[in-house]
RNA sequence: GGCACCAUAGUUCAAUGGAUAGAACGGAAGUUUCCUAAACUUCAGAUCUAGGUUCGAUUCCUAGUGGAGCCA
């Protein structure tokens, strides 16, 4: 718990305990609201019932008890059941003066009582570049490896490549047939662009050999089934799995294009992992966990050969978990490395697999059949869950070519932000490079913090022409703050006025600058409260907050012109302690801020 | 057909069962001899419907409507 709310729990436990004998009561505080005089606020309505007395009473004989027992309390009042609590100006300053100093300001260092978490997240298929909804998985991945991390975690972070099935095989296909030999290198295209334009070659002769046997009398279904290229496909993949020299080659080529290609994305996008893990290594992985769950009876075989477990019981349905030809399914191999993974690293105390909400019901199976095959672990294991990216026009379809390309995307943030920049013209003295390395900055601002804003568990509506703003409550106005802070430091310096100076001889504080105070205290309990719920929306909101409020203190008041120094000081000190917070928690949600902008 | 999810200003998002439901964009109006106007200050504007639980429901429960999804 936290230091302000604890000392305030303990006093009104021992407050009820005097005044009516009441022990072990539910004690909760929240913040007051704005238009209340009061930093806390107790809610007296559950108290009627023990006490037989009017919230309002209530509230007025804790208010006193609490300002005649501790010299922290300046102040209460009470509006119906609710009582609010002032804490007085010292007791601020107090906090404030121990943590200025602290960079890390709220996160906690890795230590012996936090866990070793595995974080699974990006998990591309090989056959096509990142699309927008990839984005989406890769950064909210991304920050919550960082919140963990922030919270005393060991984070793992960990890709699993789907490198092999029916879909590469349709792009090696369709680039053996259409593809006279073209390469990344003879064309100039990107390695993922090059084999997902071949993938969508595929897609156009599968469909127009369908629409000739359709033309021909069969009905839709078996055209699909019977069109040549599904079989020279499915055959290939056969080739692949019997290991045929000429198709592994293929694959390994085709595969090594789209690596270099991802690499790119991934470099631009800021996001790196621990280990990579590939399924062509992987999917024959969980057969053998099958075998052990059909001899503990948690499996049983049906008549026609397949695997399957009954979780009836559970509120799913029967599971199949290996077909009649013995052949996995996807839970096969997902039972696989999930065993093979505690194995692998003994300290694991969770596991997190960051996939969207489509995929509710197949990890909820999972973790069930985990469970009934008896590892502890299985409660550990959890779904990061996120809402589905949709377009104005709706949901994205690669077939259909409604998808919003990732690298694609990223330019066109990168020249909106350039020219947004050059319109605004404060970059004077900035180097090339500085300049290219700002409009990076703050194209991947806008873009980040527009997707973390949002809670992952819902859907988001994303329009390319008008999501990405730089103003209001966006990446860039947070960042712009940072800037500003730091335009004034470095002011204050070349004036001679250090951070460091002493500010003991103030005693009092003005509303804004105690707002400004508490609202840092307050990070910590929103970084441990977006380290349980696995959620950057809720750190990307506490920064909003923190922002709009340095803004109107900016505004309200003067820094370097305040002739009173310790006022001075501590206004300076305040600044220096809020950029350090905007940058740790843009930190935390992958973001980087600028000294200038 | 079965299962689980979502529904808040014109739009995109907030709100551990608490007070007069917050922001941003868009709209209307203001603030630059002053530390960066990518900022600040005003104004107008919303909880899908019907029940229930509760001192109190956007939040929990039931039914309906609408949307997106998984399984068959």
């Amino acid at each position: 718990m936290i230091l302000a709310e604890k000392l305030l729990f303990d006093l009104v436990q021992t407050a009820l305990t005097e005044l009516y004998g009441l022990t072990s009561k539910n004690i909760t505080f929240q913040k007051t609201r704005k238009e209340f005089e009061g930093d806390f606020t107790l809610v007296t309505f559950p108290f009627t019932k023990d006490t037989k007395k009017a919230p309002e009473l209530v509230g007025k004989e804790l208010g006193e008890w609490l300002l005649k027992n501790n010299t922290s309390i300046s102040n209460y009042n009470v509006v119906k059941g609710f009582l609010n609590i002032s804490l007085n100006d010292a007791f601020w300053l107090n906090y404030f003066n121990t943590v200025k100093t602290n960079t890390a300001l709220g996160h906690k260092l890795a230590s012996s009582s936090g866990k070793t978490i595995m974080l699974e997240y990006s998990s591309p298929n090989t056959n096509k570049p990142l699309h927008l909804g990839h984005v989406r998985n890769n950064l909210l991945g991304y920050s919550v490896a960082q919140i963990l991390k922030a919270n005393g975690h060991k984070v793992i972070k960990t890709n699993i490549i789907n490198d092999r099935g029916i879909h590469i095989c349709k792009s090696m296909l369709a680039w053996q047939k259409f593809g006279k030999g073209e390469t990344p290198e003879s064309t100039g295209m990107k390695g993922d662009h090059l084999v997902g334009k071949y993938y969508v070659e595929f897609d156009k002769a599968y469909k127009k050999q369908v629409a000739e046997l359709v033309a021909k009398g069969e009905t839709k279904d078996e055209a699909e089934k019977n069109a040549p290229l599904m079989h020279e496909a499915q055959e290939m993949l056969r080739q692949w799995e019997a290991g045929n020299a000429e198709v592994k080659n293929l694959w390994k080529t085709m595969n090594s294009w789209v690596y270099a290609g991802f690499d790119v994305t991934y470099k631009n996008l800021g996001v790196d992992f621990d280990k990579l893990y590939y399924e062509s290594d992987t999917y024959i992985l969980g057969k053998e966990a099958v075998q052990q769950g059909l001899e503990k009876g948690v499996f049983y075989k049906k008549e026609n050969g397949s695997v399957a477990i009954d979780l009836s019981q559970e509120g799913l349905d029967e599971k199949i978990v290996l077909r009649a030809d013995g052949t996995s399914v996807y839970i096969t191999q997902d039972l696989g490395t999930a065993i093979e993974r505690f194995k692998e690293f003994p300290d694991l105390q969770e596991l997190i697999y960051t996939v969207g909400n489509e995929q509710d019901y197949h990890f909820k199976v999972l973790f069930k059949i985990l469970e009934k095959l008896g590892y502890a672990w299985a409660k550990e294991c959890s779904h990061l869950s996120y809402g589905m990216v949709e377009l104005p026009e709706g949901k994205m379809k690669s077939r259909e070519g409604t998808v919003v390309d990732a690298d694609e995307l990223l330019q066109e943030m990168f020249d909106t932000a350039e020219a947004t920049t050059k319109e605004l013209g404060k970059v004077e003295g900035f180097s090339e490079e500085e300049l290219i390395e700002l409009y990076r900055m703050v194209s991947l601002g806008a873009l980040k913090y527009f997707i973390l804003k949002v809670d992952p568990k819902k859907k988001m509506m994303f329009d390319p022409k008008e999501s990405i703003d730089f103003n209001g409550h966006t990446g860039p106005f947070i960042q712009y703050t940072h800037a500003r802070i730091k335009s004034v430091l470095r002011k204050a310096e070349t004036l001679g006025m250090g951070t460091g100076a002493n500010t003991d001889s103030l005693t009092t504080i003005t509303p804004v600058e105690k707002e400004m105070v508490i609202s840092l205290y307050d990070f910590a309990g929103v970084l441990e409260e977006a380290g349980k719920t696995h959620s950057p929306a809720l750190i990307a909101n506490y920064v909003y907050e923190l922002t709009k409020l340095y803004n109107r203190f900016y505004h309200e008041y003067s820094i370097l012109k305040e002739e009173n120094q310790a006022i001075r000081n501590f206004r300076l000190q305040v600044s220096k302690a809020c950029a350090q917070m905007l940058s740790n928690c843009m930190d935390l949600l992958g973001i980087k801020v600028p000294e200038r902008m």
